[in-house]
DNA sequence: AATCTTAATGCGAATACTTATCATTCCAAT
DNA sequence: ATTGGAATGATAAGTATTCGCATTAAGATT
């Protein structure tokens, strides 16, 4: 986790510590930063809302954190994972489903490069129900 | 145009006739709520911006505008066309460029199916740069 | 270990986008 | 033309996020 902040280049402080464990022993996967600070506070840590912003943000520009922005007002981060995976959402519960599709993945490198364009990141979010009955 | 409001059980009313008349003329295909708002005001119509968002919105819930909420912190719209299409966008540019892909579209349905859901909506956006050199 | 340099933090103010409130106006059915 | 209710405009309020700056703390240097 230290080795994490180093490899960034970010100085090891104990707000990006404390945000990185938090991350980590959620029981949630995907965490809103409003989420993030209230367990921080729970934890007993004493750290302010803009730099859970801040660290958040950074983390994410180094790689160690993904953040996606649904379409439901705020932003959401997850550790990011050994493997990649796009985002499913059930909107009757708002509960965020797993998955990853190689072909799916493949196409969209295709489709970039029939456009002369390469593929830098995406972002897919399938919005489902449970079918009635 | 008339007939498009009339059909989703709205009033036709001038701001609305209006904000329609705006997407349909625009240059661009895509334009945020500023831009609408700024495009009236150009063609001497005088609406408030809380009635633009809210007839975006309307017309949204309706079918007759798509709305997509691209990583850049406004809302953009665009008529609602014949057929469906998502997003690649130049990340040095900016532009936003139209694709769309069959065997994407319909292996998503086989993912929502997958996991025992039926899909209801999707955003896919690419992220993309011009190779160097 | 003490010092120093600079990046990181905490706090509140500020910003950006969007929605709510409510009196007034306009649509369309009579 | 009248009228009931939906739509609008102006502005206040709300929500998510970023900024500004004095203070603090990391970690390099002595």
């Amino acid at each position: 986790m230290k080795q994490n902040l180093k490899d960034a280049g970010l100085k090891v402080t104990l707000p990006r510590l404390a945000v990185l464990k938090i991350l980590a022993d959620s029981e949630q996967r995907h965490m809103s930063v409003e989420e993030v600070y209230q367990a921080l506070l729970a934890a007993g840590e004493r750290v302010g809302l803009a730099t859970v912003y801040r660290v958040l943000t950074q983390l994410g520009d180094a790689g160690i954190v993904e953040q996606h922005d649904f379409n439901d007002g705020h932003a959401v981060f997850e550790l990011a994972g050994e493997e990649h995976h796009d985002h499913m959402i059930d909107l009757d519960t708002g509960q965020i489903i797993e998955f990853s599709n190689e072909i799916i993945e493949s196409l969209q490198h295709e489709v970039a490069a029939a456009h002369g364009m390469e593929l830098v990141d995406h972002e897919l979010v399938l919005y489902v129900r449970k079918p009635r009955h």
